[in-house]
DNA sequence: CTCAATGCAAATCATTTGCACACCC
DNA sequence: GGGTGTGCAAATGATTTGCATTGAG
């Protein structure tokens, strides 16, 4: 069962990667940017991923896969995307930053696990309903929004 | 009348650094850790401040003032503050951490304005029943949170 | 007196920048 | 071909660290 859902999944990878490939190209057309190689290949990368990565983490898979890229055309590139919408930025308390694909999950926030630094995504209908309320009461347009929970595991009670 | 109010704010100013700083002495009691003038002197200017600052700005404020710390020392005792609960950290997308006094204005949220980078600050009630209803559902206990709005000013509709 | 805290400068780490070259359009 | 994007290395800027010195306990 595990295993067919995982390859059910593969598949819906590879037809996802081919939406957000267009969608680049879509954004590239409309900036008059240029359809590069590693544009495509960066976001490929991060399509596949399923975790929450940092600029260096990427840099090291392209090594391993002997596609050879630069840290800055990484750096460049992840803004790009950004502008895109086609990746999320996160902060998360460190200087470093974290990022994840955010084409087919949307609108999730974030619960970080202060034991282990684990990442579970949540979604919760009032934050929308508090930005649209705020939007309202301050005559304001409200772009995004950042939310994480910091939480322990409840123990040895 | 707004002269009025910040005569009597200043006055509460006094008080709130007098209960601040022995909030301080109990926390270094605890854990042992010395007294030094410089801790004093940096937690009394954070709580003069009514905005949110950076490392370098306390930095320059106390050039101004021919108070002698070091910048090694700020960020010393801000984690020390930090861990005090006397300070929240905030990295608001930037490299370069914000800082805010916390004792008496505890748990509350940030709108920043794109437009200015100004920050608003806001509560709503929802935000804690979302918390309580996390902890209860997955056994966890949130220690802490953080939450953005990103907007701007509604305009040349 | 002793050892933790400070000041200063050097080191580090993430990110940015400058410039020569490559390659998309 | 022309100019933008890339790679590389050097520059920057925030934060950390090492070490000699100071001063709190």
């Amino acid at each position: 069962m595990s295993e067919h859902k995982e390859i059910s999944q593969k598949k819906t990878y590879r037809q996802e990667i081919e939406v957000v490939k267009n969608k680049l190209t879509e954004f590239l057309e409309n900036n008059q940017q240029r359809k590069t190689p590693e544009r495509y290949a960066i976001l490929e990368e991060i399509y596949q991923l399923n975790e929450h990565f940092d600029i260096d983490f990427l840099y090291k898979l392209f090594r391993e896969k002997q596609f050879r890229v630069s840290k800055a055309t990484i750096y460049n590139t992840l803004e790009l995307l950004l502008e895109a919408g086609l990746v999320r930025k996160h902060q998360f308390g460190k200087v470093q930053a974290f990022y994840e694909k955010s084409y087919f999950n949307r609108n999730h926030d974030h619960i970080i696990m202060l034991d282990d630094f684990q990442i579970i995504e949540f979604c919760d209908p009032r934050i929308e309903r508090i930005k649209k309320d705020f939007e309202e009461a301050m005559d304001i347009e409200i772009e995004s929004h950042s939310l994480y929970l910091y939480a322990r595991k409840k123990n040895k009670s």
